[in-house]
DNA sequence: TGGCGTCGTGTTGACGTAAACATGGTGACC
DNA sequence: GGTCACCATGTTTACGTCAACACGACGCCA
């Protein structure tokens, strides 16, 4: 039920902390409230004269527009909402700065919920609590594991999402993991190892699936075995428990892992196995995050364009909240926009021991 | 100026993609608006029988309490505003995360401003952007290079920071530089070196200044040599910088570094010069971010209790919004807490070479 | 000089909600 | 059986802002 949960507000209303109004203001300047909304606003039909005493009042009295009102009078609030996951991980904090950063350009402000899980009901209990806050549309980051039949959004509320699983329900923008995957593989092949191990992100991440699927496809085509692959949970100490596997095998001679904090642990398992890198075991992680240039040695990685993820993300959404449409429908091609990818050759990949 | 900047709002008003208000579901289930809100916020004393006719209305029409109204209503948006600097950098996405967690529990929201820089003019416009009525207490993460004097904040209006130049003026939660600084030197002086070269924080910094500081102090009070400090920007590049020049000095054996990024910086340099960590350079850090334990080897650092500061920002902000009170003079003791800080000893440092 | 646009400013009303107050009906108690 | 308390519900009003309209003063041109 939508409208069902009661709120508390007793405390707060006991405060009544309000500050000055344009009331107050337009009293003080001796004007009415109309002019001094006129100078708020920044218009133009104001004598200089009216304009000054008002703005000298204004600056006496501290005033500042009160964002309930005029989200009232607008049904619009100039903020959108972001769900994130785990934001201190990953490049999580690198999209949510990039759409904090969009949307302040449009003059949106961001407000965000961090969740534990990206399971569906915990982004529908999310989306819900950010409806009953004050927001004009939602991005979602990385819902996972949550699938478009068990998420429930609010109905009428711009969505876009950053990654894949929905598209063809909600505009998308994402990178692009397939070719990201796909070049890390064959950069390895390239170089001339025989066949490549892929240290991957949990099974039920869509684009964990997609980075091991394209890995996969670029060792058939390649005509190269294709090693069973090691599930990882995206963190460094899970990469490290693959790292450790791997390093017990000699046939190992090149490694590809799902992301940057991951390959972390499997140079830091090498390192302590004796395995040089990249002497005797290549590595590419994926992701680009701030550390990956000074790993050791500097982590060659495939790089994601964080910034333009996240402008795109909120021009996608806004260009939603302006038409007064919600794209839920529609060609699915139309609703997945691809950024591409960067492969970024640093010093912890080379040829394989002679 | 605070209020003049004008606000263009045409489209949005243009779409007026408005839902249903209280008084069309009083229309559709033949009741006051009145009874209407007050089943919407599950207050008991409505007849079973109207209630059930109000939540058939409700849920006919998809009826949501329209947020802009209740907060203007209210005078409170049960929100609180952040303002961070550099989100995808160090220690601030942990903080941030921290925040929002805590804000959450209390059933606030956060909204997110990131600026590209901590001094006084670019926070005082961030906070003016957040200000007011839309927030109802603000938490200012390392405005680092902001001064009180300077930075000027909408009245009336809850803050708290999470360093310390602000004691005095506004209640600050903050790690415990000195301990922490202090204990890394000390650690290791007690390993045997017969001193301790430091890559510090920007000179404008806070954090940086007081890590400094307790380096300085733990040498003199150690008797030990003071060398000249080298100064980063907190980037791994300008660790890398500080590491290639130490690197080149044979005499250093020990390098405190004032964050973990710059810490990865100086290890690069230190493996690309061939000398061996710890084995004839040991290196500390300071925040334990993610990959820290990952880094080869493993760094030595001390830890802050991210999840601590937050919790304790929240709660003491809070405390402000609810009792009406802002806290801006006072017993500058009681205005700043200190969160303890663990030195985590990992693999980065030993005695020095013999 | 009279009519008419234009410009600066004031007045009214509406956005959706909920507190405060008002009303009318029911039952209890003496 | 009359007074009173109480309960469910309705009516009024205010929150702060801004669009729409109203209004008076001034200047321009016929």
């Amino acid at each position: 039920m939508r409208a069902g949960a009661p709120v508390r507000h007793e405390e707060v209303d006991a405060v009544e902390g309000r500050g000055p109004s344009l009331a107050d203001v337009a009293a003080l300047a001796g004007v009415s409230t109309q002019t001094v909304s006129r100078v708020s606003m920044g218009l133009d039909n104001v004598r200089p004269v009216t304009r000054d005493k008002v703005l000298a009042a204004m600056a006496q009295l501290g005033y500042a527009p009160n964002t309930a009102a005029r989200a009232l009078r607008y049904g619009s609030f100039r903020t959108i909402g972001v769900i994130a996951h785990r934001l201190a991980r990953t490049g999580e904090s690198r999209t949510v700065e990039a759409v904090v950063e969009a949307a302040r350009r449009e003059g949106y402000t961001v407000t965000l919920i961090d969740v534990e899980s990206p399971s569906s009901d915990v982004v529908s209990a999310a989306a819900t609590r950010l409806s009953h806050q004050a927001i004009d549309g939602l991005v979602i980051i990385r819902a996972e594991t949550a699938t478009p039949d068990t998420l429930a959004l609010p109905p009428r509320l711009p969505v876009v999402v950053s990654d894949s699983r929905f598209v063809g329900h909600h505009p998308a923008v994402g990178a692009d993991q397939t070719d990201g995957a796909r070049s890390a593989t064959q950069h390895l092949l390239d170089l001339g190892h025989r066949t490549v191990h892929h240290v991957a992100g949990p099974a039920d991440s869509i684009p964990a699936q997609l980075r091991a699927e394209a890995w996969r496809d670029a060792l058939v085509a390649a005509g190269s075995p294709v090693p069973e692959l090691v599930e990882g949970d995206w963190t460094a100490a899970s990469g490290y428990d693959a790292g450790r596997r791997l390093a017990a095998d000699p046939e190992v001679t090149a490694v590809f892992c799902a992301n940057d904090e991951m390959a972390a642990g499997v140079l830091r398992a090498l390192h302590e196995a004796g395995r040089a890198v990249p002497g005797d075991v290549s590595v590419v992680g994926f992701d680009d995050v701030l550390l990956a240039g000074y790993l050791w040695p500097p982590l060659t990685t495939v790089a994601q364009d964080f910034d333009e993820i996240g402008t795109r993300l909120v021009a996608r959404l806004l260009q939603q909240v302006r038409s007064g449409e919600i794209e839920d429908d529609g060609d699915a091609e139309d609703l997945h926009e691809v950024v591409p990818v960067s492969l970024l050759v640093r010093q912890s990949t080379a040829p394989p021991p002679a």
